[in-house]
DNA sequence: ATATAAAGTGCAGTGAAAAGCACTTTTTAA
DNA sequence: TTAAAAAGTGCTTTTCACTGCACTTTATAT
């Protein structure tokens, strides 16, 4: 999942819950103007925002095994 | 997922690779001192940091939506 | 058409992530 | 037991994420 992905999964999630930008800043903890920056494809959020912003919208941050099917 | 689950997942798959940390400092681009942070519990990496040790481990950086029964 | 709300952008300050270096502690083999 | 390898830690510098402010652009009504 690249960095782009995940920004667009943010604010799908957002608009999917009718939520503003400004009001989604609010609840997270996360400023607007940073909001703003991911939901415009650019930046790169610390580990911390992207989990203020998955807990206001419902997000969880997972890290997982790639190939299944070959790993244990 | 809280952070140190996930340092805690990266530390397991790169000990259950048998590759030091030295090695995968190299093989992903991370500095040593900052995979030393993160395997001892400490830190608020970068997604971009994330996803470098993940690529170089077989490990993916996604984001899910909680509770699947409840929400669409 | 035109207010109003929402979203996007440039610039600047502050703090923290990333990184290098030197050192200590712990683990692993011989 | 004791070298050697691997992992952990304190200190420092550099880079950049986060933020606020002011402004522009784009949607959304009325």
């Amino acid at each position: 999942m690249h960095s782009k992905e995940i920004f667009n999964i943010v604010k799908a999630r957002r608009e999917s819950l009718n939520v503003t930008q400004e009001t989604l800043a609010q609840l997270s903890g996360v400023a607007l103007r940073t909001l703003k920056q991911f939901e415009s494809g650019k930046g790169n959020p610390t580990l911390q925002t992207l989990q203020k912003l998955g807990d206001a919208l419902g997000l969880e941050v997972t890290v997982i095994i790639k190939n299944r099917g070959i790993n244990a």
